[in-house]
RNA sequence: CGGGGCGUGGCGCAGUCCGGUAGCGCAUCGGUUUUGGGAACCGAGGGCCGUAGGUUCGAAUCCUAUCGCCCCGACCA
């Protein structure tokens, strides 16, 4: 029925690449890697922008916005920093047709900028906390790129806090964590998995790095943001120091958390079916779309009319177009908006009108009701609010039924392989351990969860006691 | 960086083996009839065949070089 869409079971990165032409989401730019994001494909980022900016507000960041350029040095300072990024920075090495006495790096994420601007606005504990977040463009030079899950250049957030003491600075990090669930959960209808990083894949320069991690529907996972206690590495690297309440120098406590253009991807492999692109309600640039379908003109006046008075007070409280257009067939409108994940159609010709009704269609489940016109606008709110629900729960419940727990190392590797999913496994804690098992197996343990259970077993390589759980998966 | 594939109207492709001056589908433009799941018909516009050399009377096609892109792996949000 759908032309252009490759199925998810033939090939699903082929099928990822068809739902995001076929909506008009992003297209590929000149330049090899990056990509160009297209006005749908960037209204969903302004939406998910506009309720992550909410949330930081409400927990106390304000925003502002440093520069692209960072001086090469700046790179240096902190010297984990500059062994995870050195690889992928891009460099700019002439201004005005002269070679630049130092080089300037394209930001592949701010910490150093900003800690430099730091070590100037902080002197007293009266300075701090300092809860600043920016939203920007960052370059990090990949090897190998997809569009939105990994591009050259892509938009993001990323915060950066200093803090007094150790406390704040993880109190910091988690209440950004679970801001990032709860952004992902109730807005994105994404389950994912909250914990902490094992070292081999903390952030550069962090003390420790938490994520949320999501299961796609290949059952690979993705890490769809991080949030990082930087410790004081950043303050003693810039020298960032502060005068407590009792006249002592102290080192300031940072920490530093993001969410990128990534989570669009998330969001499409989450959701989006054969028939193409799937959007959450609370994430939707448009909610509702209307389609009169009409043969004479009195007819399309009548309907326009009807439709008119029944969406009189839908403006500020329903996101709705009326497609109108007289040049496309409504077989092809029904197509189109399907394919643009629109989560409700309405449809209404001259039978409905008579009959004071119009046909809806869900774009989660493809179900067609009639409903009465005296009572949509009381009835698309509520099913808007079930969509996301039941777009959720399908999403868990698809998580849930692709994770396992194996104690078996062949039974694992074998599992991994054909099946993939997600495995909780035990594991002794140690990297030369997660090396084999990353060599071994492509998994890579995602996620320590914050609240695993206390459970005493037997590392599923080494034999060695562990305590508890960790998720391992196959990732992007 | 390894493996695979591909560069031909806007998009998707055929033509390349076996050289003879470029074609199909979709899209676009005009017209008529249509309109409840991607409309039909008639007509029209649009391409120095990735680039640079070479062979030849003649090259999309053969030879050489080169550039680029996509997909799969190793590294990463």
């Amino acid at each position: 029925m759908v032309k252009g869409i490759t199925k998810r079971s033939e090939d699903y990165s082929k099928w990822y690449l068809d739902v995001i032409a076929t909506a008009k989401l992003a297209d590929y730019a000149p330049v090899k890697g990056c990509m160009v994001i297209r006005p749908n494909g960037y209204a969903i980022w302004e939406r998910m922008q506009a309720e992550l900016d909410r949330m930081f507000k409400e927990a106390g960041h304000v925003n502002a916005y440093f520069p692209l350029l960072i001086p090469e040095s700046f790179m240096r300072k902190e010297a984990d920093h500059v062994e995870g990024f050195a690889p992928e920075c891009a460099t700019v090495t002439h201004g005005g047709g002269k070679k630049l006495d130092e080089p300037l790096v394209i930001r592949p994420t701010s910490e150093t900028v900003i800690w430099s601007m730091y070590k100037d606005w902080i002197q007293s504990y009266r300075d701090l906390p300092i809860l600043i977040n920016q939203w920007a463009n960052v370059v990090r030079w990949e090897m190998r790129t997809r569009l939105f899950l990994r591009t050259m250049e892509f938009l993001w957030q990323e915060g950066h806090t200093a803090h007094a003491t150790p406390e704040e600075g993880q109190e910091e990090t988690l209440k950004i964590l679970n801001i990032y669930k709860t952004f992902a959960e109730d807005f994105m209808a994404m389950p994912v998995l909250a914990g902490v990083k094992t070292e081999k894949e903390r952030f550069a320069g962090a003390k420790e790095t938490y994520a949320i991690e999501a299961m796609m529907q290949d059952k690979r996972a993705l890490q769809a943001g991080t949030s990082h206690n930087l410790g004081q590495n950043f303050a003693k690297a810039f020298d960032v120091k502060f005068q407590d309440k009792e006249g002592n120098l102290k080192y300031v406590w940072a920490t530093s958390w993001g969410v990128s253009t990534r989570l669009i991807g998330g969001l499409i492999m989450t959701h989006s079916d054969d028939n193409g692109l799937v959007i959450p309600p609370k994430l939707a640039p448009l909610q509702v779309v209307i389609i009169p379908i009409w043969k004479s003109d009195d007819e399309k006046s009548a309907l326009l009319n009807k439709i008119d008075s029944v969406t009189s007070d839908w403006k500020g409280k329903i996101l709705f177009k009326v497609d109108d257009r007289d040049n496309y067939r409504p077989g092809w409108k029904f197509n189109e908006w399907e394919k643009q994940g629109i989560p409700i159609r309405l449809e209404m010709g001259p039978r409905d009108l008579a009959e004071n009704s119009m046909m809806l269609v869900r774009r989660d489940t493809g179900e067609k009701t009639p409903m009465s016109c005296d009572n949509i606008t009381r009835e698309i709110p509520a099913l808007l609010e079930t969509i996301q629900k039941d777009m959720f729960e399908k999403a868990r419940d698809y998580r849930d039924n692709s994770t396992y727990e194996v104690d078996d190392y062949a039974e694992l590797k074998e599992r991994l392989k054909s099946e993939g999913g997600f495995y909780r496994i035990h594991w002794n804690g140690k990297r030369e351990t997660e090396d084999r098992l990353q060599n071994e197996t492509k998994a890579t343990i995602r996620v320590i969860e914050e609240n695993a259970p206390k459970e005493s077993g037997k590392c599923i390589l080494s034999g060695e006691p562990s305590e508890r759980r960790v998720v391992i998966a196959k990732s992007y």
